[in-house]
DNA sequence: GTTAGGG
DNA sequence: CCCTAAC
């Protein structure tokens, strides 16, 4: 039906005064009232009321939240809608145009929906001071869409239209979606399914409707026309995940610029073929990381974790430690100066995530455990006491008997133990222990 | 730059 | 794990 259709049905209907429930809204106001409107619609609901059950019996709610139901009523009004004639011009022009029924149908509903969505925005109709928040929209904006559908298109095509858009069964639907589609798609996109593109095709066309769009998008979340052009992951977002399988997926700042100083020592350490330290150290760190990734070894089974270190660890621990060889002064000295760090080095080098700090916390919190444990002496009464797992009493008997030996700065007051020792706590590297605490192991 | 220690 | 003071 065309404009000079409608008008003249209209006059005609008018003149003879025929119309009844249609018009039971007072069609000569200056403004048009949504609310009259939606009288309108719901006199007229018989007359589609075929499309509604089959639109409701197909899941569109009654609040628009379907999103295909929505966009398809959308697409369908639009589609409906005459794009020569704008809605503007058939809406204002003093009071209701020639053609209310048909067009009140198709622009306010069009409109309406857009309100659904759009609440905060007051409606604006062309040249119409009718600027009213329509209240009744907010319940009924379904039926209106649905009856200016049914008005609009002859009964099964419009129940064609909803089942196809919401199944996407019937091709023939579809065929029309991809057309309406098309004619709105920028010529820039080409990329995106059909959703894709009717939701780029709404987003181009007025204001009311992307807002339309995205917030239908927003309401319902991932689902139906929610598919937004994928991003493509930043290549930050890239190198860190990669980092992050070298990292242990854990995701940690990174550790200011000694810990930096000391990756380039790791990898260099790493580059004097100490396998076996990094097998045992690997050991270790499965056991503090979660989900720890190793990337260089197979994983230790779990005898392998409770092995001694390796010869060449203890060889350099012995001979940094134990003050043999000429350079045992100097190293002596270093290990004065940078205990954990040398740690870090000697036992941990492949533990890129951890940092000497993180070793000297770690140690501290054994050390910490061990008191505690000491303290309370019943494992259940630490147990009751500690939020957290409790370390295995050997464990942390293990802790203590290292801590004795070698007692960590300030907290043990054991001088029997020389300073030279100090670099020896390695001996303990950190393994996954029974339910998987961290374990110390010799 | 490194450690100790508090939070 | 982070931060800061102290060295």
């Amino acid at each position: 039906m065309n404009q000079v259709e409608e008008e003249s049905l209209y006059h005609s209907l008018e003149e003879e005064a025929i119309d009844v429930d249609c018009l039971l809204v007072e069609p000569r106001s200056d403004q048009v009232s949504v609310s009259s409107v939606w009288c309108f619609e719901e006199d007229n609901i018989g007359k589609c009321i075929k499309t509604e059950d089959a639109s409701y019996n197909l899941g569109v709610p009654d609040s628009n939240i379907n999103v295909e139901g929505v966009d398809t009523t959308k697409l369908n009004a639009l589609d409906v809608l005459p794009h020569e004639v704008g809605v503007e011009n058939l809406l204002t022009s003093n009071g209701i145009s020639p053609c209310d029924d048909y067009l009140i149908d198709i622009g306010y509903v069009d409109h309406g929906a857009c309100i659904d969505y759009v609440s905060n925005e007051p409606l604006h109709v062309g040249n119409s001071s009718s600027e009213s928040p329509f209240p009744m929209f907010r319940n009924k904006g379904n039926f209106g869409i649905q009856n200016s559908l049914t008005d609009s298109i002859p009964e099964s095509e419009c129940q064609n239209y909803f089942l196809g858009n919401i199944f996407g069964t019937d091709s023939k639907t579809v065929d029309k979606f991809e057309d309406f589609s098309k004619s709105f798609i920028d010529e820039e996109d080409d990329e995106g399914n059909l959703p894709l593109q009717f939701a780029q095709t709404g987003m181009e066309l007025t204001p009311f409707r992307q807002d339309l769009i995205t917030n239908s998008a927003q309401e319902h979340g991932v689902g139906g026309i929610t598919h937004k052009r994928s991003r493509k992951p930043t290549k930050r977002y890239i190198d860190e995940s990669s980092n992050l399988t070298l990292k242990n997926c854990k995701k940690r700042k990174e550790p200011s610029s000694m810990s930096k100083v000391k990756m380039s020592t790791v990898r260099r350490v790493k580059s004097q073929n100490e396998v076996k330290p990094k097998e045992n150290i690997q050991s270790s760190e499965i056991s503090f990381g979660k989900a720890i990734q190793v990337p260089f070894i197979s994983q230790c089974p779990t005898e392998c974790q409770k092995i001694s270190l390796p010869t060449t660890t203890e060889n350099q621990i012995e001979s940094f430690s134990s003050g043999s060889g000429d350079d045992s002064e100097t190293q002596m000295m270093r290990s004065m100066t940078g205990k954990w760090t040398h740690i870090k080095k000697l036992l941990f080098s492949t533990s890129v995530h951890r940092t000497p700090v993180d070793l000297k916390d770690k140690w501290r919190n054994l050390l910490k455990a061990s008191r505690a444990l000491k303290g309370s002496r019943i494992e259940d009464e630490q147990k009751r006491s500690q939020p957290w797992r409790p370390l295995p009493k050997s464990i942390l008997c293990r802790v203590r008997e290292l801590a004795s030996t070698y007692p960590y700065p300030r907290e043990a007051n054991n001088s029997k133990i020389s300073k030279s020792k100090f670099p020896i706590v390695p001996h303990v590297s950190f393994s996954e222990g029974i339910k998987g605490n961290k374990v110390p192991v010799v």
